[in-house]
DNA sequence: GTCTATATGCGGATAGAC
DNA sequence: GTCTATCCGCATATAGAC
């Protein structure tokens, strides 16, 4: 490989982080692990990053504005069909997959960096569309099964063209809802 | 509290893990931890187990046992109804919840312990029973839902009785298989 | 921007006294 | 059965030269 033009040794770190990751599982991996996929050494690492747990938060960031803009877009927009609604969250996990197969792998880490909170919330938003407030205990089952499975397919099931896969997960996900 | 009667210490040390566990996940508690919470020094354990995995397998053992039981009686049974199917399988998860709990927040612990490879198995051999041999997209899709939303009722929704719980999540899921 | 060298701490694990 | 003392390795992180 030529060697990179310019100083874009912060996202060379980052990528080389997701792919020990992907690998490995994120607590798995030291700093030692980037440094040596890079050649370079752990110190260097700080001139780009103030400490580990900065480096993980740059990875995570991107997901967390896209389903925080998600999660605010379905508050202030028109009531969408529950259908929409599964779709447009089938795409949403779709996108951000490769992140959601680390942080599944890794609880601990989100924890660690505080987005239990956020996901349990974001969930909230999604339910409380599909089944309104104050919801049976029916309710709840139901929409826990349609938007774990839906999440669970487009994280977990690899399968080209995905609207096939969207297509399919859609539709069981709207029949656990019993209508 | 009184001093224990006996040398039940290994017992002691078991349920003192599973404690810190629940608090804090298993891969964040060291012997440490769990020697200061029993006021003993962590050279103790050493007494009791042959090492920090040995303590580990020694919780996740009847979880292990129970599931291959099922399996293994699944294999062997007449054919049941997908409903006693679901049914059976969502007890299962439920007797288990507390330990699925942590295997769900610590998923490279499992894997440590090689576990990952029974569950898919486990899976498996379930899925075969619901939709048969070389299934369908949409086959393989409902029954992830189906099955995953079944798991995921049974272990994170706190519902008593128990028995409504099970009776909603089973309809959820068998409406998820769209027949 | 990256290096060498180093500080500091905690993890699991063992030796050997009591 | 439990202790004190200790080994070893690896982790994050920093100081300071180049």
């Amino acid at each position: 490989m030529p060697r990179q033009r310019t100083g874009d040794t912060r996202a060379r770190i980052q990528q080389a982080a997701l792919e020990l990751f992907a690998v490995q599982g994120m607590q798995q991996t030291s700093l030692q692990d980037i440094a040596d996929r890079l050649g370079v050494t752990k110190p260097a690492l700080y001139y780009h990053f103030a400490s580990r747990e900065d480096l993980l938060n740059s990875l995570v960031e991107p997901m967390i504005a896209d389903f925080e803009a998600y999660a605010e877009g379905l508050r202030v927009a028109a009531p969408v069909s529950p259908r929409e609604l599964l779709g447009s969250y089938f795409d949403l996990a779709y996108r951000h997959r490769a992140m959601i197969q680390l942080a599944i792998r890794d609880l601990s880490v989100l924890h660690e960096l505080k987005l239990a909170d956020r996901f349990i919330e974001w969930r909230g938003t999604l339910a409380e569309l599909l089944i309104g407030p104050s919801p049976s205990l029916r309710d709840v089952v139901r929409c826990m099964v349609a938007l774990g499975g839906l999440s669970d397919c487009a994280v977990m099931i690899e399968h080209t063209p995905v609207a096939e896969l969207r297509e399919a997960a859609v539709d069981a996900a709207y029949d656990s809802l019993g209508r």
